[in-house]
DNA sequence: TTGCGACCTACAGCGACTGGAGGTTCAAGG
DNA sequence: CCTTGAACCTCCAGTCGCTGTAGGTCGCAA
């Protein structure tokens, strides 16, 4: 039988957060402050536990700590009809989705720079190539605004003068 | 035409890089401290160009600043054997791979919390059911350690206490 | 009572920028 | 030549979502 009041350190295994992270939330206003030990110390009752078990399923899932605390907003006042919900959802829905484009798109690019390195000096190697001309890129989702000025050949003559930049 | 020696303003113009950006690069020494006017303002020539092209574009394929610089080494040397540049380029790939796999999932949560939310009051929001249970998600990369404690019902009781929290 | 691990607050730092304040320079128009 | 205003300069603070550290206190078992 677990105890229902548990301290900070057994909320953050229980839930798969850091300590300092519940902290933080309380910090921020996502957690509401719990009750405290004679001796300062916090101790959390069911209901917080789940009020992070939430917080942490949303960040999992991605929600930005913004989002989370528009869908705390709605827990905690359930009469409203749900469409901000629903919203925020969807929002996230759009960009996880234009998301997975950009990466499949990403993926076709890494996939032909790695088939495309054989093995050679850096002075052949096409990842590096790749990176250096936008021309020859299958993503077309960061095209330069302005090109112009800008040659398509495969030189490298534009590292910096000395080749011996080392700051660090 | 356009002129080869550009101000930090056409430089940003052309790469769609942002003035501070340029001078955030050359802060932590990815791009060599341009030549300058008498008047103390950066001018930029064609190598500098290209290689802050170089770098947005890998910025632009998810490559982090660090990556960039290993990157950038091989540039400045380009006699060594490729295999850096490869090794990079195929953890990065290996990167994507997995974050495609993982939004795949997480996509299917949420298009699955979007149908199941129907209009009604929040208190029958799936939306917020699926993200307060654990146990209704697909996604299975992220199950809680401990499930202890945590009931699987549709309640919501969890709530802070006064319903009305607003710490902002 | 002692010992030690868990806890406390406060603050600094990460990556990769972004924005602002407050002052200087450049280039075009009059 | 002088004025104007946009572009530039440096320095510094803030963003997001934590994470880590320092230096001190508490809880509990032996």
């Amino acid at each position: 039988m677990t105890a229902d009041f548990v301290g900070i350190g057994e909320l953050a295994r229980r839930t798969g957060t850091k300590v300092q992270t519940i902290r933080y939330y309380e910090e921020i206003g996502l957690l509401p402050p719990p009750a405290r030990t004679t001796g300062n110390q916090r101790r959390y009752d069911r209901a917080a536990q789940q009020r992070l078990a939430f917080i942490r399923h949303a960040r999992e899932l991605g929600f930005s700590l913004d989002a989370i605390r528009t869908l705390l907003d709605l827990v905690d006042h359930p009469e409203q009809p749900c469409e901000r919900a629903d919203a925020v959802a969807r929002a996230r829905l759009a960009e996880v989705e234009s998301r997975i484009v950009r990466l499949l798109a990403l993926r076709e690019e890494l996939q032909r720079m790695v088939r495309e390195c054989h093995g050679g000096r850096v002075a052949q190697c096409r990842v590096i190539e790749v990176l250096a001309d936008h021309g020859r890129c299958l993503y077309a989702d960061h095209q330069a605004p302005d090109r112009t000025g800008v040659r398509r050949g495969g030189d490298r003559q534009w590292a910096s003068a000395d080749g011996q930049r080392s700051a660090s």
